[in-house]
DNA sequence: CAAAGTCATTGACTACGGTCAATTAAATGA
DNA sequence: TCATTTAATTGACCGTAGTCAATGACTTTG
């Protein structure tokens, strides 16, 4: 049974009640211009109320942004196990890609990618912490194509993890800068690419 | 002589002095540390005249950031003509970095960062725009480069651009939203020369 | 030179993100 | 059962970016 009291559960109750009244504002309206006096009377709960559950509107976001880590697990397991690493990679990105452009949307995107530059404090962004499933699959990956000689040793393990991951970034932030001509999938698969290509040994 | 109104010359005489005052001001405390009255009760001016100059407190930003372009133009002359593009790519790449670094800085780049996301207004940011001295500098040496069988042909001349001015945007905005461990020089150069091995023709 | 027009300037005002002391109601302990 | 502790909730309040109708000094026109 859930340990929970009464009050506890009124008060994950009305953490819920703001998070779903959150996103659907910020879907509706986008993330700008829904003001948190507007979620908190949607839920006829008082501002106050809205940052006892979440440090700032912005944090609501980043609960959205979370779900995206359990999705690549899903998408891991679908690759076939013989490709090269490069190709898993890429695969890899792709759905991302496709996650990102149809599920998250360059709103709430454009709001993460925002307060990673802004909101450091103390530890690195989320954004790029290395906790995240995103980075341990690449890792893997990425150790993998080493050992199977497809990538360079001349370079850190690590040191190419970053430029892989930098890359996705690279390709996101051109995204949301860039009105709609901008296909993300399709400049992240080409990027993506060339620098696959400057990362392995030379055997051309 | 100049054809200005004695009220015109007092009006830009107010804007230099804001101009001035706010960016000493963002040197001494940091962008999101100044407020728009700090400014202008510097300048003994009042709140609207500071709006009637500036469209927004990060326009003034801009301002300075524009300084950049004129700042290829002499990087450019000292670059040994004789190089191959890929070097002077480099080179460019390199010199822009340590401007970047010591005479920008982290804070003012970050508010042009965060600008090109969300002030987009009917065109795309002026961080994009191919207008820009670095944009056409860059652009000639591509077009040597290729011309000169340096870089793969298979792919469109300003597909080349924006992959390699991507490139650039990847190391500053991780540059950005890293702690102190992060050399913009080192990680642009090495990122630079792996994009860059990957846009060459297979002769590794 | 005087009237009409222009435009830089003003500062009170709005809107919004975020804070915090006070309030209220549930949980705990005797 | 009642007193004490704990924690969710409230809403007035702060600071700041940006707005705009009103002002009046300067410029232009006749």
């Amino acid at each position: 049974m859930n340990s929970l009291t009464s009050r506890q559960k009124k008060a994950l109750e009305t953490r819920e009640k703001l998070l779903k009244a959150s996103l659907d504002l910020f879907n509706k309206h986008g993330f700008e211009h829904v003001s948190v006096e507007q979620i908190t009377k949607a839920c006829n709960v008082s501002k106050g109320t809205f940052y006892t559950h979440f440090p700032s509107k912005y944090d609501v976001i980043l609960e959205k942004f979370k779900e995206l880590d359990s999705f690549y697990g899903s998408v891991e397991k679908n690759i076939d196990r013989t490709l090269p690493a490069s190709e898993k990679i890429l695969l890899l990105y792709q759905e991302q890609m496709k996650y990102l452009t149809n599920v998250v949307g360059k709103d709430l995107l454009r709001t993460v990618y925002t307060a990673a530059m802004t909101n450091q404090v103390e530890q690195d962004h989320y954004l790029i912490n290395p906790q995240r499933m995103i980075f341990q699959i690449m890792n893997s990956y990425i150790e993998e194509g080493i050992q199977l000689g497809e990538f360079r040793h001349d370079i850190e393990v690590n040191q190419i993890q970053a430029i892989i991951q930098r890359c996705m970034r690279a390709n996101v932030y051109d995204w949301l800068i860039h009105n709609e001509d901008f296909n993300l999938a399709t400049e992240m698969a080409q990027f993506t690419a060339i620098v696959l290509d400057g990362l392995k040994v030379e055997n051309k």
